[in-house]
DNA sequence: TTGTATGCGTTATCAG
DNA sequence: CTGATAACGCATACAA
């Protein structure tokens, strides 16, 4: 007597008495006669079967996994992002197959690799490298990154984004605004926040100035940055629209201590939409992404039957939100 | 002519003028003759070929895949213990199944049935629900729960947590102090930071309170204990310990808002050690669990050969740390 | 409609 | 040490 682990479909159709082929159907909810049917729910149930993943998956190659990969999931955008996009898989009853690259090039490319050999049904990615390969033969999906018409890319409107903070803070009487970003060395749809908020900014007569980063650049050349435009002990500007939630928190900290006071000397407004844990208040008034359709689109897009026909760039609306770091 | 999406092991052998039975021992590193293996090697390069998953766990009845069944990733603390459970994994050649149960019991004995149905090698759980059944057939590790002797259970240590806490008030001058919890309906290892610190307290002789509220009472209750302990202006406490850094974080508020500051008036000290983007300085002063050390703790116990002989609780040494809500 | 038989890609057994 | 062959569990084309 064979002491089987699990049960199979055999160990099923002996139990019901019926053939190997009429379970898979009943399995697979494909027709078959009423008392064939509760014959073999009956056994099913009698033996506590479920159907092998592998033995499925071997067969149709079909893996029901699709891969995420991003760099990590320690920056709260970056969690709440994973979080959506796992309830929107699960809804499915896909499984997600999660690559931490931390920011890491080569991983990014590493990753691709590896998914692909674990047969995954699909592949969304948040990633930076310039040069990354995409593979033709898989579903692929990128967020915040446009790569070429044939892969759908999935971003927040970034550009109206910034239009919004700009027009934001001119509502709430700033006279003087200013732009920091860190990041310049890869064009992405984020660097797109600047655009809008310069366009703003010039349709709206207000005068600004900017400072980009770039990658690797300490963050404390921000503070010689904000230190320098100190006259008297009064900033130059009255409005800060930052490139990222996260970096506008640090930036406040410095502005803090310059012994400059937000929201009373200058109002800040960053881009994301992070709470602190998860829940509750903004950490910064912020323009808020839309995480959870961004997920959504996201999902639906890699798992479309017909990816060549989808739009290439899916555009999602953001809002402000108020965080403290503003007049309200 | 066949057009085969991906070479398979057939196809190498083909190429390569050998048994597929030899390619298979190449790639799994079995001893080969090394002309052959040449051979094998050079035709895997030159297909391009990577050996199938599906068809490898079929056959071996081994997947690669240990899940990870926790609440959720926004919460910091969860998404770092996420994080390197991950990196701990790949380092092995693993892979990870996320499954977030939002705190849902039902959902944390649901997962543990689907994820036996994708055979996955192993399971990693951070639980609540108190009747969770373990599967005794399948290798099976817990985060900060104690089910049984032959549930290995990894956690930090928490007694030893909460006498640090105390311990460190006492340090930096506090006379009588305050414990604030949440969640007591279900006994588990963080239900230790309370003892730890009512032994230290008592070891010391310091005076102290505790609040203890049951899950799904509204916060508020404490904002209610605290202003029910300031007398003229003036808080009855001068120490405070939380059972965690994110109820810290929300008391701290409270007190801001009762006018009492910190850590002037009262000092503060959490639990967990949350940065505010996983990097930088901590939110508020705090025990630190060592995450790293869980996640590798977990992650070998785990995939241990021998799980039966493993300690059945494993604990970990836990540190204090300085996040602005101490006198420093 | 139901049953039968084949093959998906791999590993393992066993005979050369 | 190598090569042929039989499972592993499932889905499906085809035969009944």
């Amino acid at each position: 007597m064979k002491d089987k682990q699990t049960p199979t479909m055999a160990d099923v159709a002996k139990e019901a008495g019926v053939a190997l082929g009429t379970v898979s159907k009943v399995v697979n909810g494909q027709p078959v006669g009423p008392e064939f049917r509760k014959k073999v729910e009956d056994a099913i149930a009698r033996l506590g079967y479920q159907y092998n993943t592998s033995g499925r998956a071997l067969r149709t190659d079909r893996t029901n996994v699709i891969a995420l990969i991003i760099p990590n999931t320690v920056n709260p955008f970056f969690a709440l992002l994973v979080h959506h996009i796992n309830l929107a898989l699960e809804k499915r009853n896909f499984r997600m197959m999660l690559c931490f690259t931390e920011y890491d090039q080569n991983r990014e490319a590493e990753f691709i690799q590896m998914v692909r050999q674990n047969r995954v049904d699909g592949i969304i990615a948040l990633t930076y490298n310039p040069d990354l390969t995409i593979p033709a033969d898989i579903p692929f999906v990128t967020i915040d990154r446009f790569f070429s018409v044939s892969v759908p890319c999935v971003a927040a409107d970034n550009f109206g984004g910034g239009v919004l903070a700009a027009k934001k803070l001119h509502e709430l009487g700033c006279k003087r605004l200013a732009f920091l970003r860190i990041g310049s060395t890869l064009t992405n749809e984020p660097s797109k926040r600047k655009d809008g908020f310069v366009s703003a900014c010039v349709e709206l007569g207000i005068p600004f100035e900017m400072m980009v980063l770039d990658d690797g650049t300490p963050l404390s050349r921000f503070q010689d940055f904000l230190a320098a435009h100190i006259h008297e002990g009064r900033l130059d500007f009255d409005g800060l629209f930052v490139g990222t939630d996260m970096l506008a928190y640090t930036v406040i900290g410095m502005l803090k201590s310059l012994h400059i006071s937000v929201p009373q000397d200058v109002q800040v407004i960053g881009f994301d939409g992070i709470r602190m844990f998860g829940e509750g208040e903004y950490i910064v008034s912020t323009i808020v992404q839309p995480v959870q359709e961004i997920a959504e689109a996201c999902v639906s897009t890699v798992l479309s039957k017909h990816l060549s026909t989808m739009p290439s760039l899916i555009c999602l609306p953001v809002q402000y939100a108020y965080g403290g770091t503003t007049r309200e």
